[in-house]
DNA sequence: CATATATAGTGGCATATGCCAGTAAATTCC
DNA sequence: GGAATTTACTGGCATATGCCACTATATATG
């Protein structure tokens, strides 16, 4: 081995967003390799669900649920797209607006990857414990809400 | 408006991997934000900082610190080998072995970072909470951690 | 109503990440 | 010692994300 070096410390241990990027590698593979090959991404996975969830939202609903700036969800969207699994329809009453969709090959398609997901979701319960594993997505829904951002952004001129 | 759909519920409460990357994007804004411009983005700096902390690290060592994958870390490492913050240096004794080190404007880029970064950091823990945000921090390290990663593949053939 | 603004999306460019298929060097195994 | 295997990196391809500039609408304003 070129160098054994121990790996205890790390910028991740200070850094708050250092931190959770380091994290969200990790659980990306765990979960794509739990999940087995679906053919798709863990972030097209959440797309496909929240869209699921949302019923029909517009661009800017689901890029707002999800956190995510416009561009890249029209970005991310592109393969789902062209794969068939979603499409966009015009709104009724505002021209601008064009709200995501799940085809009938997506919805089945979601379905499925519901089946595989549920299992590296158990494994984490699992591995990091259920009530924990809750609490954590709750701090992490806290900290990902316009609520935080606008404590956070407090800190500004004082 | 459109839309003004309550985001309360969705997939991120229910996939632990959905919340985590939810976390980074919102995380990746604040901090950027709060670092103002640097011409760096937060995984660049985290790049930096661990190669300072490191002390001369192995690409493959600085991957599995950063628990990224060898190949993103050389894609992700360009940009600062172009912009000469950063240099490659063949090893001694091992051939195939290249280390990470940080030239000396990559060191003072590093520590003008640092103060900046320090300013966002800071911000975080006063919304979150300074115990709960060190806590939050060693969460995640388990999280991210060889351990982890081995007690999830155990919910594999049982 | 005409213009000034604000809002929703699109497209281009750049970085972030991962997989896979090589290449080269070191190690293991006859 | 030489072939088989493992290890460290590189390069190509694809998705993930964000910023900015630009277009089309919708809204507000005088």
């Amino acid at each position: 081995m070129t160098d054994d070096r121990h790996i205890e410390d790390g910028i991740w241990l200070l850094c708050s967003n250092s931190a959770v990027r380091r994290a969200s590698r990790q659980l990306g593979q765990l979960y794509e390799d739990a999940m087995g090959d679906t053919g798709l991404k863990g972030t097209q996975f959440s797309l496909l669900s929240q869209i699921a969830r949302s019923g029909e939202p517009s661009l800017k609903n689901l890029a707002e649920a999800m956190v995510m700036d416009l561009s890249a969800l029209g970005h991310t969207l592109k393969p789902l797209l062209r794969d068939g699994l979603v499409e966009l329809v015009p709104d009724g009453s505002d021209r601008r607006v064009k709200r995501v969709r799940l085809t009938e090959t997506g919805t089945a398609k979601q379905r499925e990857l519901t089946a595989r997901w549920q299992v590296a979701q158990d494994r984490f319960d699992r591995a990091f414990g259920k009530e924990k594993s809750e609490e954590l997505r709750r701090t992490l829904a806290f900290i990902s809400s316009p609520d935080f951002a606008r404590s956070f952004g407090k800190g500004e001129a004082d």
